[in-house]
DNA sequence: ACCTTGATTGTTCCG
DNA sequence: CGGAACAATCAAGGT
């Protein structure tokens, strides 16, 4: 959870017109990257496997949903914290795809004028090669 | 469609 | 104008 701690009702509306988001999937956009496997979702895409070898004759992707979740529920929070740590950087990532994507959608009309317009280079330079384990037995 | 949880996003309101 | 807080949508997996 980020910052967003989630405070139960503060009491500020009047009339009660919260967000009403539309699905708007009208929009193709070919280059729009999908979001990245929360921590949970990495966590099942083992787990689904695990699932399917135990239970080869299953064909419900709920009963493996469920399962999952309870066994996700069990997990301790080292174990968790390995496949949150695989989530950030799959989040890092997909930031920088949406980076590249906006900006390939902002050929023109850009709104932020900067004085220097030398800057148009993109981190092209991969040197974070560090595979961190961090284990933590209980 | 079934089903899970987390993350991202959109929308509204207060300072 | 910007952040805080909340509400809703979306991500995959297999038949």
């Amino acid at each position: 959870m980020k910052g967003r701690t989630a405070k139960a009702s503060t009491s500020r509306n009047t009339d009660n017109k919260l967000a009403v988001k539309k699905k708007g999937k009208g929009e193709k956009d070919p280059n729009k990257p999908k979001r990245p496997p929360t921590a949970f979702f990495v966590f099942m895409e083992g787990f689904r496997k695990q699932y399917k070898e135990a239970h080869p004759k299953n064909k419900s992707v709920a009963v493996v949903g469920k399962a999952g979740g309870e066994k996700w529920k069990s997990l301790s929070d080292s174990e968790k914290a390995v496949f949150i740590a695989k989530a950030g950087k799959l989040k890092a990532e997909y930031q920088k795809k949406i980076d590249a994507y906006e900006k390939g959608q902002n050929v023109e009309e850009m709104e932020e004028e900067e004085s220097d317009k030398s800057k148009s280079e993109v981190n092209d330079g991969e040197d974070d090669d560090s595979e961190e384990e961090e284990e933590d037995d209980d």
